[in-house]
Parts: C-alpha cells; sequence; structure tokens
DNA sequence: CATGAATGAGCATTCATTCAT
DNA sequence: GATGAATGAATGCTCATTCAT
C-alpha cells in the first residue's frame, strides 16, 4: 500500500464525510414544516458550505435528490433484512417490519413525496428500483417460508403474497396522503390481522 | 320559473359545456407522448379558446386539475359501481371491477401521475378523499358480503378486506411506476388468485 | 382581402414596432460608456418593457443579437448600395461609400465588437454572411467598373481588387481596435490614396 | 556575482521554463477540436499542475491569455522579420511573408479568436500592439525599398503601401471567420497578385 | 364573454480566485 | 513552492395570471 493510496483513501473518506453532511441537510430541509421546494441553496447552507461546495459532492440538484432517495430506501431495506432474519416467530418479524417500514417512511414522508413530485421514480434506473423491490420481498418470502416451516402459517404461495403485500404496503402510504391522514397504525394493524387470518392455519 | 332563471340555465348549461371541452383538451395534451409539463396555454390551444378564457371557467391551474383529477376518479367509481351492482356472482364482479380499475388508471396514467407529481392529493379537500375511498370500499363489501351470502366466499371480515384489497390496488400502480412496468396484467392477476385463495371456502 | 388578414397585418406591424423598439433600446444599452455585458433586463428595462416581454419578440438573447448584428450589417450595405448607384463619378462615389462604412460601423463600434466577442460570426449561417460580402464587394466592382469606363481608372481586376478593398476595410477596424485609436480618417485617406494611385490610368 | 544571484538566475530560469509549460499545455487546450471556452484548470491539468501552481506564474487569466497572445504575435512577428532580411529578391520575400502570416496564424485560428472574442485587443497596452504593428509595418517598407532599389518595384509610397497591406492581411482572417473558410490560399494569392500589380514597373 | 399581450418573480449552475495545509 | 477544496456572485428564461380592448 503506497502513501498514495493512503493519501486517496483519506480523500474518500473525506469525500464521504461531506455527502453525508450535505445529506442530512437535505433531509432537514425538506422536513421543515413550512418547506415549499427544495433550493440549492437552502441545503448549502444548512450543511453550512457554500452553494459550489455542494457541486463538488453532487453533480446537480437531480444527482442530490437521487442520493437521497436511495439512501432512505436502503434505510428501510436495511430495516427490513435485519429483522426478517432476526431469531424470533415469523409473525413477531412480520409485524415488526411493518412496524419499522411505517416507522421510516413516516418519518420522512415528506422526503419521499417530494422524490415522488420530482419525478425521481421516473428518472431512477429501473434496474435499481427492481433490485429493491427484488430484495424486499424475498425478505417477505423468507419470514413466511420460516413461519410454514414452523408451521404457524398455513402453505401459501409465499412469493405471491409477499408481493401482494409490499403493494398493499405501498399503497397504504399513498391511500393516507389522499386523506391526509398520516397515523398509519389501523391500516398497518388491519393488514397484519388480515395477513395473519389468511395464513392460519386450517 | 322565470326567464331569467331559463336563461340562467342556459348558462349554466353552457358553462359546463365549456369546462367539458377544457376538460377534453386537458386529456389530450398530458396524454401526449411529448408530454412535459401542463401549461394553461397548451390546454387553451387544444381547446380553440384563448387563454384568459379558460379562466372564465376555472378559477386557475390547480383548479383545472382538480378538476380533471376528480372527473377521473369519478369515471373509475362509476365504473366499480356499475360493475359491483351488476347480476352475476361475485367472483365475476370481482374480477371484473379489478379489470376496469387497471384498464381506466391505466389508460390515463399520465394524468394520474401528473396530479400527483402536483401534489393535488396533499391540496384536495380531505372529504373528498374519503368519500370517494369509502364509496369504493363499499362496492368492494358490497360484493364480498354477496359472495359469503351466495356461499361462494368464506365469513371474513368484510370492510377490513376491502379496504386492504383497495390500498393494494394503490399499491400495484405506484409499484409498476417504480418499474416503468406498464403491464399491470400479472399483479392483477396475482391480487385476484390471493384474494380467492383467501376467500375459499373451507 | 379578409378582416382577418387586416387583423393579421396590424399584428404583423405591431409586432415589428415592438422589435425595433427592442433593437433600438439594445443598441442604446449596448452604447453606454460604462457597458459590460448585454444583460436582457438591461434592455428590457430600457425598452420600459418586462422581461417575458422581451421573449415575445426574440426567442432569447442570442436571438436578439443575432437581430442587431443583422440590421447594422443591413444598414451598411444599404448606405453603400445607395451610393455606388448615385450619379456621381466613381472615385466621388468610392470616397463616399468609405465615409459611410467608417462613420457607421465607428458610430456602432461597441455594438460590432459585442456580435464578435458572443461569437455571433461562428454561429449565423454562412450563406447570410457570404450574400452580405457578395453584395458589398458588387457595389466596389459596379463603381470600379463604372470608373474605368469613364476612363478615370486603369483598368484592373475589379473583382479582385473589391474584394481586397473591402479586406482593408474590414482590417482597419481591427487593427485600430489593438491600437485603441477610433479615428479612421487616416486609414481611410491612406486607402482611399492608395486606391486611387493603383487605379490611375497610365 | 553572489551565491544569490545565480540563485536568482536559476529560479528565473525555472519561472520562465514553467510559464513556456503552462503556456503550451494552454494552446493545447484550446486547440482541442471540443473547446468551448478557457478555463484555468483545463490548462493547469493539461499542465499537470494544481490550478493553485499556475497562479504563482500569472496574475490571474487574463494575464495568461495576454502571455499566450503575446507569444503568438512574437512568433508571427519573428517570422515576418527573418523572412524579410533574407538575401532574396523582394517579391519572394513577399510571398513568403505572406505564406508564412497565413500558415502561423490559420494553425492558431481558435487562439486568436478566443483572444478576440476575450477582449485582449480591448485591454492590451497600446504600446504593445503599437511597436508590434510598427515592426510589422518596418518589414514590409523594408522589401518595397529594396524592391524598388533593385528596380523590380515601381516607386509608391511604401509605408503607406505597407500599412494598408497590413490592414488587408488582417481583414482577410477576419472576413474568412465569417464565411467559416479557413482556406486563405485564394485570398492570399489575390492579394499577393493585386500588390504586385501595383508595384509593377511601368 | 372572449381575447392574448404583458407581467415579473424565482433559481440552478459555473468558474476565477484564494489560502490553509 | 505546490496543492485543490472552498468560495459566492451573477443572470437567462418560464409560465401562471391579469386586464385593457
Amino acid at each position: 500500500m503506497s502513501a498514495s493510496t493512503i493519501h486517496d483513501r483519506q480523500q474518500q473518506v473525506k469525500h464521504q464525510a461531506a455527502q453525508e453532511a450535505i445529506y442530512e441537510a437535505a433531509l432537514e430541509v425538506i422536513g421543515r414544516p413550512d418547506f415549499k421546494g427544495l433550493r440549492v441553496q437552502d441545503v448549502a447552507r444548512q450543511a453550512s458550505i457554500a452553494t459550489g461546495t455542494l457541486y463538488n459532492y453532487f453533480k446537480n440538484k437531480e444527482d442530490l435528490l437521487f442520493y437521497v432517495d436511495r439512501r432512505l430506501h436502503e434505510t428501510v431495506l436495511g430495516r427490513i433484512q435485519e429483522i426478517s432474519s432476526r431469531p424470533e416467530p415469523a409473525s413477531r418479524r412480520l409485524n415488526d417490519i411493518l412496524e419499522a417500514i411505517f416507522e421510516v417512511v413516516g418519518r420522512h414522508r415528506a422526503v419521499f413525496d417530494l422524490a415522488e413530485r420530482s419525478g425521481i421514480p421516473d428518472k431512477k434506473p429501473v434496474e435499481e428500483g427492481r433490485t429493491l423491490l427484488g430484495s424486499a420481498t424475498a425478505c417477505f418470502e423468507k419470514v413466511l417460508a420460516d413461519g410454514m416451516a414452523e408451521g404457524r402459517f398455513r402453505s401459501v404461495d409465499a412469493r405471491r403474497t409477499s408481493r401482494i403485500l409490499l403493494h398493499a404496503i405501498v399503497g397504504i402510504f399513498e391511500t393516507h396522503k389522499y386523506l391526509k391522514d398520516y397515523d398509519y397504525g389501523p391500516s398497518r394493524r388491519d393488514l397484519l390481522a388480515l395477513v395473519e387470518d389468511y395464513l392460519q392455519p386450517v
């Protein structure tokens, strides 16, 4: 390992730290109660840097938004993956995953909304969305399969069920937005109850 | 009934006819393959009127969007209501309702997308959304209740099932947008299969 | 001729009048002693219109610059053409043409400079430049040919002489810019003297 | 001569070497086929130095441009001077000088264009331009005078002729830019032919 | 009622220059 | 001397809405 590599690594770490700081500044700005639209200057000021500096770490505003969007999705996925592999009963994990998803997405609702309004879903590479959904579905499948193996769940098509479960979760966020009702609790419990009813061994 | 009233009615009819024409122009414009964003001028030109004239029929651009959004949702709801009261087996009606929803929403995908990106869901009166969702849920409930009465469906919580069903439908649209996959067929069949599995009499 | 045509014509006249006013405003702004660079807002303010209004008459800033550049070149060419066809001795016309060119270009020096610095020559259609130069050359040729016919000039290659004459004129502007000497008189007289010496009948 | 002086000289040489390297890097950058505008960073990178380092050798970007412009003009002038003092017939030297000028300027067209678009002519010290033009004119004068002494050229005002000749050369570059025609050959031959015709002994 | 020209606020991005290391 | 990250000013263009005709 040469001195050059050490230097390069230090640079890389600094670069990531700066990105991280800007990312957090963006979350702050977007989450403000009076937030109207994302202005680069606001993010820069929140991060205590000059606007031009921000452009050393993100190609442009859209690039920043992509990053924010990706980071949040990764956060959610990370929670799902972590919980799904816990050594606990399947139904408990199912419940915890739902709680985690609704908690994280609910907390950053404004960010997800902004990403959607900015057309991020349209612009992000399909592959990225596919991978994300695939990974999330896989976690649900694993939990369902475990539950069936445990004999706690009756035998159903785990993949299909997982996919529809994910659709329902996404739909809950969308529907509640229409109702401006951000207490996802009832819907989450409804969903869980229905799933458990569906999976009830005969 | 005075002459004034007759005149008023004529006015009202003309007013609605104009709104209708503008609504259709908006659908045309939004549906264009190269559509980027909704410009009032484009709608006016498509409707063959002056921009100023449009403002005689809609308070502002947002108002027009609300109208478009509402009309489309009413169209979908209308289809759901019509099908749900047909004298046919519940499972047939369930299938037809799903087909109808996916067909109409799919056809006007660009419009729903635009409404969402414009923040219409956030801004429209809660009551309107609640009523719409309530009506749609009621249709599903009716069909499910009929199916149970017929003995074709096992007995489940019809309201809860209807709500989750609706969430799942909404979620399918959202998820497919992420995947830029606008063939809703597979997801629709997955959903129907799962529901029928769930409702299978023991 | 229909009413529509009358209306259209009126529109066209108004449109041209507006373009003309903006053109003059641009000349004013560019000619200011403290002029640094062309800002659309400055032109609009000088023309007493809003910035947006300017964009009803010119597609963008570059478009305005093209217009200004073309108008000025046409002005110069117009002067050349008018003088070259006067019923006067060739040498008198030659002198007057030179005086006219140096007068007009000198007066709008800042505009020509700006056009050049903005890369207008690079971007304008070659054909336009070719036509302009061709027309100017033709005027010189005519005068030279007339002078030869009159027996006042000795017989030389009129086209070649005209072309070089034009190059020399252009070069004088360029050279004087280097010297920041905007009294073109001496060079103009040098040029005329040399030409007359060259054309002196044996 | 003290040690200090030796050190100073070494410093000076190193300084000039660095300037030279940066100058060449600038020529490279400006000459790139996709060159759009001169960015200090691009020059620094081409010269394999940091941007800040460049500022140790040039006060600012304009200063660098002045240097580039001056060096190129000196190059051209050097060619002119060298050729003008060759022991050859005047008309041969005249031809060679023209060929040399058009060759060098043609090769570095992009640089001259940039200098002009950057307003270098306006900003550079008058004295420098005057000296340059004076020297070039002197070379032409010398050649013309030699030609007259040789009896190969008829007797004309050598200074005036030289000045106009220079103007015409400059004008040719300018005119061809308008026409986006970078084959100076025809104009150069036209010019030479006209001059020789003018100087033809009776 | 219809017209459509005029309005003007609002914001991303670049890049020459500096200066702490 | 060398480095290169940080700075921040500066500006063209869009488009919803108005209102005089």
